[in-house]
RNA sequence: GAGGCUAUAGCUCAGUUGGUUAGAGCGUCGGAUUGUGGUUCCGAAGGUCGCGGGUUCGAGACCCGUUAGCCUCCCCA
C-alpha cells in the first residue's frame, strides 16, 4: 500500500517544525507583552456549538464526526431513520453529535459562557491550534491549518482596537514580513451605506460585492450587484462610496458626509478615527507595516459588528493571511448577554508558506545537535557515555551515534544532519583519555580532554 | 457546487505522428576509502507507466469510464 496523507494535510519535517515554532514563538512573545494569557480547547466541539455561527457557507465546511457504536442493532432503526435525515441536508445528533473546531472564536466564546464565574473582566486571552474546515483546498488553502487568536471580552473600549491593531504590526515587524498592510473598516459603515441606499436587507450582498472591487473591478462590482438585486439607482449611490479616496482624515471627513442620514454609519466613522487616533499613541516608529482604512473590507464572518480588520502583504500573492473584528453579543449565543469582544487572528500557515517563499528565517534555526560521537571503537561506549553526561549537564546538546557502523558513514551522518562538532574517541584516545574534537565547518581538529570539551562547547558558538 | 490541468522509479520529471528490452537528475545501497564528511569517480538495487475497459499487428502515448492530486471561480486564514 501507498502511504499517502489526507487532501489538503502536510507533514512538517523537523526543519520546517522549527520555522513554525519560531513564529509561533514570536507572535505569542506579543501577545504576552499586551497581556494577553494563554488558552486551550478541545479539537472537537458539540456540534451544536459550532453550527449557525459561520453561515451557511460556514456550516457546509465544518468536519463533522460520525458518532461511535452505529452498528449497535438496537439503534438500527433510529440509525437508519438519522441518515435519511441526513440525505435531506440535515444533521442529526443520532449521526453526528460532534465537530472538529471551524475557528477558534466560537469556542473561546463557549469558554467564557462556561467560565464566566472564574474570569477576572475583562478577561484577554490568546490561542494557538489548529482549525479544521472541510473546504476543497488550493493555494494558501488547507483543510488543517493553525490559527493563532488573541481576543478580549468584556470591554466596549476601542482601546482594544487600537492595541490589537498594534500587535498585528509589532508581530508582523519581528517576523521580518515585508509589505505588510493592515486594513480596517467597520461592518456600522457598511450596514450605514446599506441603510442609505435603502437595501439593509441585502447588507450582506453589497459587502461580498464591494469587497472584490480590487478583484474584479468597478464594473465587476457593479455587475455583481445587479445580479444580487440591487436597483440601478442603489449601485450608483454605492459607486460614490466606492469612489472616496485620499489621505485617511480626508476620507472619513467625505464618507461622514456621503452617508449623513445614517446614525449607524456615523458611530462607526467616529469609532474609526478615534481608533487610529488610539492606535498613534501606541504605535512605533520602526514599524514600517501600513495602517489603511479601506471601506471595501467585508469579512466574511457574520458575527462583527463593529470595527473589522485584515492584515495581508504585497510581498507575494497570498489571500488575507490574518483577520479580526468586534462582536458586541457573541456570547449571546449561549445564553451570556451584553458581553462584548473584540480579537484578531494570525493564518500561521500562510504566513509560514510567505515567509518560506521569501526565505526570512534565521540562520540559527538550522542548529539543533551541537556535537555528536562517532562509534567506531566499542570500548570507548562507557567513556563517551560518561562525556555525554557532562556535556548535557552543562546544557551542551549532545549525541553517541548508537550503532558501531563505518567512520565514513558517521561522519557522512553529522555533515547532513548538520551538526558542526564530531567527538572522536578511538583506542589512542581512550588510553590517552582524550577527544578528538572535529569542527565540521573548517575542518580543524584538536584534542581536549573532559572538562576543557564541556568548556569549548559552552563558549564555541 | 461549476470549470481547467495532471497522474511514468522513494522524490522531481523526460519519453518524438503509436514501434525492439522504459529514461535522466536527485536520493538509497555497495566500492575507490575498515580513523575522517562536504567535491569527485565506478557500480547496483529500485517500474502493475493511477485503476478498469476499448481501438490496434502493436498502447506509457489514442478513445471511454473511474479514482486521486493540483489549479481557477465561489468562499475563506
Amino acid at each position: 500500500m501507498k502511504p499517502s496523507i489526507p487532501t489538503g494535510t502536510r507533514d512538517f519535517s523537523p526543519g520546517d517544525v522549527r520555522r513554525r515554532q519560531y513564529i509561533l514563538k514570536t507572535i505569542s512573545t506579543v501577545f504576552e507583552l499586551y497581556g494577553y494569557q494563554p488558552l486551550e480547547t478541545p479539537s472537537m466541539e458539540n456540534l451544536t456549538t459550532l453550527m449557525g455561527k459561520y453561515g451557511d457557507e460556514g456550516d457546509r465546511l465544518i468536519f463533522k464526526i460520525l458518532n461511535n457504536g452505529l452498528n449497535n442493532p438496537v439503534k438500527a432503526e433510529k440509525t437508519r431513520a438519522a441518515f435519511e435525515n441526513v440525505l435531506t441536508g440535515k444533521n442529526d445528533p443520532n449521526l453526528t453529535e460532534r465537530a472538529l473546531r471551524y475557528d477558534l472564536t466560537i469556542p473561546f466564546a463557549r469558554y467564557v459562557v462556561m467560565h464566566q464565574n472564574d474570569l477576572a473582566l475583562p478577561f484577554r486571552r490568546y490561542q494557538m491550534q489548529p482549525v479544521w474546515r472541510a473546504d476543497s483546498p488550493q493555494r494558501g488553502r488547507y483543510r488543517e491549518f493553525w490559527q493563532c487568536d488573541a481576543d478580549v471580552v468584556g470591554s466596549n473600549s476601542l482601546i482594544n482596537e487600537a492595541e490589537l491593531l498594534a500587535i498585528y504590526r509589532e508581530a508582523f515587524n519581528r517576523l521580518g514580513v515585508p509589505g505588510i498592510q493592515v486594513k480596517i473598516n467597520s461592518r456600522k459603515i457598511l450596514a450605514g451605506l446599506a441603510e442609505c441606499c435603502g437595501a439593509p436587507e441585502l447588507m450582506a450582498d453589497i459587502t461580498v460585492a464591494i469587497d472584490k472591487l480590487d478583484k474584479i473591478g468597478m464594473e465587476g462590482v457593479e455587475k455583481e450587484l445587479l445580479e444580487r438585486g440591487l436597483t440601478e439607482e442603489q449601485i450608483r449611490f454605492i459607486t460614490s462610496y466606492l469612489a472616496i479616496k485620499g489621505d485617511t482624515g480626508a476620507q472619513l471627513a467625505e464618507m461622514a458626509s456621503l452617508l449623513a442620514g445614517s446614525d449607524m454609519a456615523q458611530r462607526g466613522i467616529t469609532e474609526l478615527q478615534d481608533t487610529i487616533a488610539l492606535h498613534n499613541q501606541l504605535k512605533n516608529k520602526d514599524w514600517d507595516s501600513q495602517l489603511v482604512v479601506d471601506f471595501t473590507l467585508a469579512r466574511g464572518l457574520s458575527y462583527y459588528t463593529g470595527i473589522i480588520t485584515e492584515v495581508s502583504t504585497t510581498a507575494v500573492k497570498m489571500g488575507s493571511i490574518g483577520g479580526g473584528g468586534r462582536y458586541d453579543d457573541l456570547t449571546g449565543l449561549f445564553g451570556l448577554k451584553g458581553l462584548s469582544g473584540v480579537g484578531i487572528s494570525f493564518g500561521i500557515d500562510r504566513i509560514y508558506d510567505v515567509m518560506t517563499e521569501l526565505n526570512l528565517y534565521p540562520d540559527t534555526l538550522a542548529t539543533s545537535t551541537k556535537v555528536i560521537f562517532v562509534n567506531i571503537e566499542a570500548e570507548a561506549a562507557p567513556a563517551i557515555l560518561g562525556y555525554v553526561a557532562r556535556l548535557r549537564q552543562a546544557g551542551i546538546a549532545s549525541e553517541y551515534y548508537p550503532d558501531k557502523a563505518k567512520f565514513d558513514k558517521q561522519m557522512k551522518y553529522a555533515d547532513k544532519r548538520n551538526i558542526p562538532f564530531v567527538g572522536i574517541v578511538g583506542s589512542d584516545e581512550l588510553a590517552a583519555s582524550v577527544i578528538t574534537l572535529k569542527d565540521m565547518r573548517n575542518g580543524e581538529q584538536k584534542k581536549l580532554n573532559a572538562a576543557e570539551i564541556v568548556d569549548f562547547l559552552s563558549k564555541a558558538q
